[in-house]
DNA sequence: ACCTATTGATAAGA
DNA sequence: TTCTTATCAATAGGT
């Protein structure tokens, strides 16, 4: 159709090809207007040239969305919409298992809404607390009674070796062949020890500055 | 084009409007065949007829969801992915501090994981139960001590009550024109009364079968 | 962008 | 649907 009729093949003249992309273009967007209204059809045209341009087409009352949800529910690749939907579920789930813990944590530490709960959860709560508290003070007790097990066993040792020492010492005294030394390796121990066994008690006496939070690290839990 | 020129209005008789569809559906799929072809373009279109059939037509080495990523790309509506992305990670999170969550009720119940608590962990914690504990408990006196002042007017009310019936009825019996009548109401309230203060000390009595989980209603939040 | 000879598309009928 | 064909529309190449 025109002054001579061309080889459908990609046209090398490139000026050639970006004149007839354009006026081809107008072409079957003019008569996709046409079919739309003759029709009542819904149609959406996309084309991208070569040179990168974008150029598109949509039917009275029709948008991109539209014919691209039309494409997927008919064709069947539906995926992303349900798989979004079951994200928005899972996360508003997991949101209010969230908000339920908090509650929980916050009914445990006695910091508010007690005021929902009726008499015997109160007294439930308590008992529970109170079975808690005996857990983890017996939790504390054991830990406390390992170690001091294993410095008492640790005393016992250097004793031994005290002892050891102080008489090795007291020969070489009496033998002219040494001087006097001190032998710092054994020393470092000593003290190393005694270091050890005075922080281990310590805690008994420091008042615990720690806050709940801070203590066990959930302070910023709270939040967000 | 045709025996005769036809205005471009929808075509009111079915058949002929089918028959039109299908001749210019495949006459503008030519068509871009053709441009494709001659200008080196990615087309893609998409035709939904009013009687919701299905038609595509899409260039070479085009897909249908490499035309859709360009248009977003183009457009700028490419929030989807990125929208998705945000929405991964956000998950993400909840499920981390949701765990936390559980894990700081686990040390609080005394459940297990002390392990992982250093000494001044465990006291800590311990120290802070020991406060909840006071906390709740002392949530639990102030309530009874609301209730029983509560039933103790109650109490008072009603032996005011009681008193005057008393009287009245001695001046009734006094009285020749009333014989001896049995009031209803005031019998019923009082046995109400009794049952009230009756259920209101029980809990001191009953032993707590109530679990915590139970009690507090969060048993299934343990799992899932 | 416009022009127009020429080819392509298609409406109506079979 | 498909074919035919008279007619109208699109457009290639030139300006």
């Amino acid at each position: 159709m025109g002054r001579g009729k061309i080889e459908i093949k990609k046209i090398e003249n490139s000026t050639n090809r970006q004149v007839t992309y354009s006026k081809r273009r107008n072409g079957i967007f003019k008569k996709a207007q046409e079919l739309s209204v003759l029709c009542d059809a819904k149609i959406s045209i996309i084309m991208l040239s070569s040179s990168g341009k974008y150029h598109e087409f949509l039917g009275p009352n029709v948008t991109m969305k539209n014919m691209y949800d039309q494409y997927q529910k008919t064709i069947g690749i539906d995926l992303w919409v349900s798989h979004y939907e079951k994200m928005q579920e899972q996360m508003r789930q997991l949101k209010e298992i969230n908000d339920q813990l908090r509650k929980e944590i916050r009914q445990r530490i006695g910091e508010d809404n007690l005021n929902d709960l009726s008499m015997e959860q109160l007294q439930g709560l308590e008992k529970n607390i109170d079975a808690s508290l005996s857990l983890v003070r017996g939790r504390k007790y054991h830990d406390i009674k390992t170690k001091t097990d294993t410095y008492r066993k640790k005393v016992k040792n250097l004793e031994e070796r005290h002892g050891n020492l102080l008489s090795d010492f007291e020969v070489k005294c009496e033998d002219p062949q040494y001087g006097l030394v001190d032998n710092e390796g054994d020393y470092e121990s000593e003290a190393a020890f005694a270091n050890g066994v005075s922080n281990l008690y310590a805690f008994h006496l420091q008042p615990t500055q720690l806050s709940h939070g801070e203590a066990l690290g959930f302070h910023d839990l709270r939040l967000g």
